[in-house]
DNA sequence: GCCCCGAATCGAACCGGTTCGATGATCTGC
DNA sequence: GCAGATCATCGAACCGGTTCGATTCGGGGC
């Protein structure tokens, strides 16, 4: 393993001086940079991360922390979004790291340790349940980071859809159809994402002039079933389903066809977050692709920018969504 | 952000002193070590990752390379893996970073990085395609590795299914019920746990008495139905269907509904990975779980023992799998 | 009472980079 | 031709830990 000195010795200059040509520095003759630049690669030299780190007090590395790594989302959702950070990260330079934390409290810790020991320069947020002593931490402490999701607490970077167009826009493709009785199967009613999507569902179906009915889900897709069938046995009517994501709206097509009704020409449904499988299903189903891709790469523009200029304040951002349709809503 | 000098001044010791006390060497009296400990919590102390990793020499992190994301396998494996591995790296004290290169080339410049800027003290492997480079890079340089999978290439740490018994089990499944004309749909033929998978299916098949037929799927699980059908217009028998893969499976199932075939009764399905929506679907899809979070577990405890003990050679651990029935296969 | 050994302790060196401050060389302008 | 500014250059300090080697102290054995 060679170290910068031993770039210094082969070019025949100071160890400053190499380390001044090697990150490019003005005050270097460009003829003796490349006289170090081409020793560095003779001795095939790579610097020391760790070295590098402490000199200069920059990790270059960001941080992924999700309690759930992703598990209440469909799984797709997670990969993509991944990518979409890592693919940020690597543009600027960064790397990325990733910890899953078993719960709210273990992240917290992890979280104040991550800043304490300084091993990451920034961090994006993911699936922080309702406690917001993880958002405030971060916020009082200043350290570069981003929330994906809209924030309770003021102060905090965001990333998100928006999730009351999401809803509105699949409720609108279904009602354009000529459905009369939607039914929105809703997330958990205290969270944030499931009262836009609310909005947005109600919104579709007041401009249509026809009844919003909306049933929340908290716990597995499962709990969609009796929710349901409950629904159904009371005699209401039902012809369209918006379900917050796709494991709920697989449910809710199985619970249907057994009651005898036939998706999508008696009822017809739409999920969210495009899962990989939806595609495979049958019928398939038409679901609303959130692009996490595009939420990954936005989290670390912000990020990148809070960390080059720590005075700059919140950021927000707000990413486009599709509708892909497919035989669950023809 | 207080430093071990600080820590040492209001302990009133030596900054060696309390570093040693820090890390519980014996060589220093328990009574002068609680004072220090006291110190430490006092003032809120930390140590700074790069400063330990420059002196010390390790980084405390492990690495997953993974060109492909998990792409190529069910998402639901991948996030189920990585949960693995980050909880055995945690247990060892370790953190997780994750690189995600675009292809194979990326992938072997940035695994040289990454053993040459000594990021990371281990690094896992994922779906490295046919190319063996990365392998022979990685055991030329003498590096702490373990490859998910069977490796081509001699000296490589492994943790892996058997995929022998894997697709063995499941062939058995469908047989026991009195199938005769299983169809094995596998992945491409020169991926040595393709070849497992085929050896597993045609020993059952053996032992049971009845025809194995094979089709190799190489491409996205789409590529099942031309091939499918393929098969079924020769008018070949067909009642049982062992698939790769879930997604191979479901458009397996698709594709046989749609040529009128019921699924279970006519013919019965098995996939592979126990993907997130498998129980979802309709029927509900029967597959072999490859128990992805004892791979990571595994995955980690060998990194571990080549990282303490550099002297140790290739290790290989093979880890359980279980068969889950649903409608598919009932 | 003396010597030896081990334990406790500390200062200093070290890991491999970055950056500050001083020095000497070159150039500009009058 | 010389003062003053500009520039290249280098040694040394620094980041915050760990670890080596030397020193001091106390107790046990003869």
């Amino acid at each position: 393993m060679s170290t910068i000195r031993d770039i210094a010795r082969r070019a025949g200059v100071s160890v400053s001086k190499a380390s001044l040509a090697l990150n490019a520095d003005a005050r270097v003759r460009s003829e003796t940079r490349q006289r170090v630049l081409d020793a560095a690669v003779a001795l095939d030299y790579h610097p020391m991360r760790a070295a590098r780190s402490l000199s200069s007090g920059r990790t270059w590395s960001l941080h992924l922390l999700d309690p759930a790594l992703g598990a209440t989302l469909s799984s797709g959702f997670f990969t993509r979004f991944l990518r979409g950070l890592h693919d940020g990260a690597r543009d600027g330079g960064f790397t990325l790291t990733v910890t899953v934390p078993q719960d709210e409290g273990e992240a917290r810790t992890i979280l104040k340790r991550l800043i304490a020991e300084r091993w990451s320069d920034g961090v994006v947020l993911m699936n922080p349940s309702d406690d917001d002593a993880l958002l405030t931490d971060v916020v009082v402490a200043g350290f570069p980071h981003v929330l994906l999701g809209r924030s309770p607490v003021a102060g905090v970077s965001t990333v998100d859809n928006d999730n009351v167009a999401v809803a509105r826009d699949a409720t609108e493709h279904l009602l354009a159809a000529g459905r009369t009785s939607p039914l929105l199967l809703n997330g958990p009613e205290h969270r944030t994402f499931a009262q836009d999507r609310e909005r947005g569902f109600r919104a579709a179906c007041t401009d249509a002039g026809v009844e919003a009915r909306v049933l929340h889900v908290d716990g597995p897709p499962e709990a969609v079933r009796p929710l349901l069938e409950g629904h159904l046995d009371e005699g209401l009517p039902l012809d369209a389903v918006v379900a917050v994501a796709d494991p709920h709206a697989l449910v809710a097509m199985r619970t249907l066809k057994e009651r005898g009704l036939n998706v999508p020409t008696e009822v017809a449904i739409v999920g969210m977050n495009n899962d990989d499988l939806t595609r495979y299903t049958d019928p398939s189903l038409s679901s609303v692709d959130l692009d996490a891709h595009a939420l990954g790469r936005n989290a670390v523009e912000l990020l990148l920018a809070a960390i080059d200029d720590q005075g700059v304040g919140a950021g927000h951002r707000l990413v486009g969504h599709t509708l892909v349709i497919r035989e669950s809503s023809l």
